[in-house]
Formats: structure tokens, C-alpha cells, sequence
RNA sequence: GGCGGCAUAGCCAAGUGGUAAGGCAGAGGUCUGCAAAACCUCCAUCCUCCAGUUCAAAUCUGGAUGCCGCCUCCA
């Protein structure tokens, strides 16, 4: 498949090291705090990636991280009156329940960065005797990032260009306003670990650089995160790791872009996030991650209220219509004939959706092709003569196997579509705030008016229920009713 | 100031040289007591603007305008 690599700027051909096996990291959170929908999308894009990789028969070591000791859980913990371990510890037990929701896959390895501290003090230590790296008085350590010559080749930036930006704090010992920390002093009352420097903790960036070391040979494959872990985050984990082992870090660079709010992006400095929990109360998880899905993972996406109700009525349809294919299924087909017309056209759309995720995970065009494959499906089942011969039922039964292995890669289309479809209405009942026993008596009288005849009275009874936001369908089976 | 990205119909959105996927909304039709859902048909001669390269450009080049991101913690 192609994959874009921010390396170097271009789709490249994926080719793993070790043919067959794809050693995979991708930057986890740190845990200070709920995640949002910024933090959604990248676990998603990283699990459909994961999850692509093994349906096409490699076999993948997924790395995601937790960052459990950082100035903002400390921060954190301090406000809260707890320990950093507690904020820690709460926010990775949250992050696992979003996530499962979300139905993102368990990492095989989710290393956590005080699990590490021995493998980020000789990291620094090896930089140290290679002389790319110094300790100050205080016990700081710092990266002299002058000595690492290809610094700046991820985020694309020159030394020079970016000594005006950076600047040296009051109190710090840099030798270069460039350099950045590896390992920190403890402050009274930090949490700390002893070390050649004296009591301290670990820097952000060297938590990566020695857990994907640990974990994965190098160089890694694939490595990934937000494109705002491009710089500093990812260029200094380069400068890390391979300074200190010689070696090249990792093949393919993956970055997703970010949710924005109003074409503005969400962060917690902004203070315009949207946690997931938020949504989650509103939207059933599966509407998330079509939202999420349905446009390029290097895009950024406006985060909508329209954007989320578009990708829940996709969601409705797709399972109405896997409810009707099963339920066509059950039934028998006695038809002699073929259907060489849609074998074909279901052909089309079945290698259509693998040129798109082979073009560098193209979710939002397969996601398209998928919609072509449902719109197929309910033109066979609304064509009585068509539906009962031997070439269709071949086909649909076909079409059934393949919707669910696609929809395993993007993470959808999994559940029985009865149970998606009653836990969706219950999710709009709630949010649409409908009196659900006050529908069912209109629905009683509007039906007692039909067996009547009574016909004005009963498209008078719609019209109330449709000015408390209910739809009413009437089908072979008696009238249903759901939300507008 | 330095570096990078984006600009496609009313809205969302795919598409990197060969003549505009898909979805929402909208119009007409089939079905229906009437509706709804589903199905059928229609809905961008054109891809922000200008100039250029080419037999051919939304797609490449140069410029303009607008928006966004990174350069400080951030998915």
C-alpha cells in the first residue's frame, strides 16, 4: 500500500523491514485529563491502520504509550490534593473505557513511562559519553542539539531559522537556547527517581525514544501521532534515538490531522475541546467513528453537530439495510437465474474499496465505495423477481460476508442490526428529549382510527406525533414509529 | 518573522494530467388510503482568482486572495 510519510513529504510504497511483520508505535496520551475528540481520531486512525495491516496478512506489534509522569499531571495532582500516580492511573482507566467504546483495539503493548525510567537513565547516560548530551550543575540533563546534524528533517525547519524562536527560561543552564531536556531536576514535592544527576524525572521526549527501543527493533516501520507531535515531539525522539544508537529510527512517519471547532483547532489551551464522554452521550460510538472515518485521516475536520447527525443517519440506513438482508436471507429462494449485472457491479465496488485503502488508507472514498455496495443491496431487495433467484441469493449472500469483513477493518457493521438499530433510537429518544409513552398512545389511536378507516383522524394524529419530532412508517408488519 | 498545509455544488466530502466518487438537503416518478422507508431519474460544462506548461489540468508551474497549522504543553 502507499503511505504517506511526513519524512518526505511524499505517498511511498510500504514496505516493512522484516517482510510480513510491521512493528508499529504510535504516541499515547498523557494522563492528566479526559480525552476528547482530537484524541479520538487519532486512536482511530491508528487502529483502522493496525487493523488494515492484518487484513492484509501482516503481522503487526502495535505499540501505544501513556505518558504517567509530566509537568501537567503533576500539575494536576497538585490541584486535585492526590498523588500523580492516582491522576495518572484515573486517566488511563478512563482513556481504556472511551476507547473500548469507541471500539478501538487494545495496543499489544501499552507501555507506560515509569515502567521505563532504567531505559531513559542509561539513554541518557549513552548520550552523555557520546557527547551529545551534558548535565548541569542543578542535575538537568539537556541534548545538545547541535551536534545532531540532520536536526530539523521531520518538521522541515533549519537550526537558524529557528534560533529566534527559541529562548532559555530564567534559570535554566542550556548551553544553547536549542537544546532540550532529557531528564529534570525535581522540584520539592515532584514525584522522583534517583539518578546519576540526583533526584529527577524523565523528559517527555526520551519516554518514546526508550520505550520504542525497548519494544521494537528498530528501525520501527511505522511511527505515529498528531501532526502537532511533529515538532518539537517527533524530532526530538529522532535526534534521541538515533544519536545514541546509530541507527535510523523509523521508516514511515504518520501523522493525523486535527478535529477543529469552527475551523479553529480543539486543544486544551484553547479551552474549546469536546470530550469524548460528551459526545458519547449524545451519538452512539459507531456515529463517532464514521464521522471520524469519513474524510481523509490527513485532513483537518470540522467537528458539527450537522456533521455527526449526517454520519448517524449513514449509520441508520447502513443496518436498516443489513436488517432487511438478513432478514431476506432467512427466507427461502426458489428462482432459477443469474444477476451477472450486479456480480459485477458489487466486483467494481469491492476493488474500488481496495485501491482507496491502498492509497494511503483512504477511509472517506472506501467508505463511499461501501455506500455503493449498501444502495446495491436494496436495489436487489426491492426487486421481487430479482431477489428470489439463485444468482442473487449467491450474491447477497456474498455481499453479507464481505460488508462484515470491510466493516471489521474500519471498525463498523459488526453488531446485529437490530440491536445497533434499538440502541440508536434509544440514544435519539434521550437527546431528542421524546415522551415515549405519550407517542405510543398516539400510536394507539391513530391505529384504532385506521381500522376504522378513519383516515383523517389518523393523518391528524401523524401530524402530532410528527410536532413532537415522531415519524410514523406503516409497513406489512403494523406501524413503527421513530425519531425525525 | 521562519516553516508547512488547505481552497471542489446550498452543506459535508473523495479525486495529483485524460474530461468531476459518495452522503445530506432539493425536484420529479414507482410503491402507499395518504405518507414514510426503499427504489428509479434529475441536480457542479466545471473545481477561489490570474497567467503559464501540455494534444489534454480541479490535478503540474508561477503569482494573487482567503483560511488553517507548527515554531511553547498539545492527538
Amino acid at each position: 500500500m502507499l503511505l504517506y510519510n511526513s519524512l518526505t513529504r511524499k505517498k511511498e510504497e510500504f514496505v516493512p523491514v522484516t517482510p510480513g511483520k510491521v512493528g508499529m508505535y504510535a504516541c499515547g496520551i498523557t494522563a492528566y485529563d479526559l480525552c476528547h475528540i482530537g484524541h479520538a481520531r487519532s486512536a482511530v486512525v491508528f487502529d483502522v491502520l493496525a487493523r488494515y495491516l492484518r487484513y492484509l496478512g501482516f503481522d503487526v506489534t502495535f505499540i501505544r504509550n501513556f505518558t504517567d509522569v509530566d509537568d501537567k499531571i503533576i500539575a494536576r495532582a497538585n490541584k486535585d490534593g492526590i498523588s500523580s500516580e492516582a491522576i495518572a492511573t484515573t486517566y488511563i482507566a478512563a482513556f481504556h473505557e472511551d476507547m473500548d467504546r469507541l471500539g478501538v483495539e487494545r495496543a499489544n503493548i501499552e507501555p507506560k513511562a515509569t515502567e521505563h525510567i532504567g531505559e531513559m537513565i542509561s539513554l541518557c547516560e549513552n548520550l552523555i559519553a557520546k557527547g551529545k548530551a551534558y548535565a548541569t550543575p542543578s542535575g538537568d540533563v539537556y541534548f545538545r542539539v547541535r551536534t545532531f546534524e540532520e536536526y530539523g528533517k521531520l518538521s522541515g525547519r533549519n537550526i537558524d531559522d529557528m534560533r529566534s524562536g527559541a529562548r532559555v527560561a530564567p534559570g535554566e543552564e542550556k548551553e544553547d537556547p536549542l537544546d532540550f531536556a532529557l531528564w529534570k531536576a525535581a522540584k520539592p514535592g515532584e514525584p522522583f527517581w534517583e539518578s546519576p544527576w540526583g533526584k529527577g524525572r524523565p523528559g517527555w521526549h526520551i519516554e518514546c525514544s526508550a520505550m520504542s527501543e525497548k519494544h521494537l527493533p528498530l528501525p520501527l516501520d511505522i511511527h505515529g501521532g498528531g501532526q502537532d507531535l511533529i515538532f518539537p515531539h517527533h524530532e526530538n525522539e529522532i535526534a534521541q534515538t538515533e544519536a545514541s544508537t546509530g541507527k535510523e529510527f523509523a521508516r514511515y512517519w504518520v501523522h493525523n490531522g486535527f478535529v477543529q471547532i469552527n475551523a479553529e483547532k480543539m486543544s486544551k489551551s484553547l479551552g474549546n475541546f469536546t470530550t469524548i464522554r460528551d459526545i458519547l452521550a449524545n451519538y452512539d460510538p459507531e456515529v463517532l467513528r464514521v464521522f471520524l472515518l469519513a474524510r481523509h485521516y490527513r485532513s483537518p475536520i470540522d467537528f458539527t453537530r450537522d456533521a455527526m447527525d449526517e454520519a448517524e443517519k449513514n449509520c441508520k440506513r447502513q443496518y436498516e439495510t443489513l436488517a432487511l438482508l438478513k432478514a431476506e436471507l432467512a427466507r427461502p429462494a426458489p428462482g432459477a437465474g443469474a444477476a451477472k449485472a450486479e456480480e459485477q457491479e458489487f466486483g467494481k465496488l469491492i476493488s474500488s474499496w481496495h485501491e482507496a485503502m491502498q492509497d494511503d488508507m483512504n477511509t472517506a472514498a472506501a467508505l463511499g465505495h461501501m455506500n455503493g455496495i449498501f444502495h446495491l443491496t436494496n436495489r436487489i431487495l426491492d426487486d421481487k423477481t430479482l431477489r428470489k433467484n439463485a444468482g442473487a441469493r449467491a450474491l447477497l449472500i456474498a455481499i453479507a460476508q464481505e460488508l462484515q469483513s470491510l466493516g471489521k477493518v474500519m471498525g463498523i457493521l459488526q453488531e446485529a442490526p437490530q440491536d445497533f438499530l434499538a440502541r440508536l433510537k434509544n440514544i435519539r429518544i434521550a437527546r431528542k428529549n421524546i415522551d415515549v409513552s405519550a407517542v405510543e398512545t398516539l400510536m394507539q389511536e391513530r391505529l384504532a382510527a385506521r381500522e376504522q378507516k378513519d383516515f383523517t383522524k389518523a393523518d391528524a394524529l401523524r401530524d402530532s406525533l410528527a410536532s413532537i419530532g415522531v415519524a410514523v412508517r406503516d409497513t406489512p408488519e403494523g406501524a413503527i414509529w421513530d425519531i425525525l
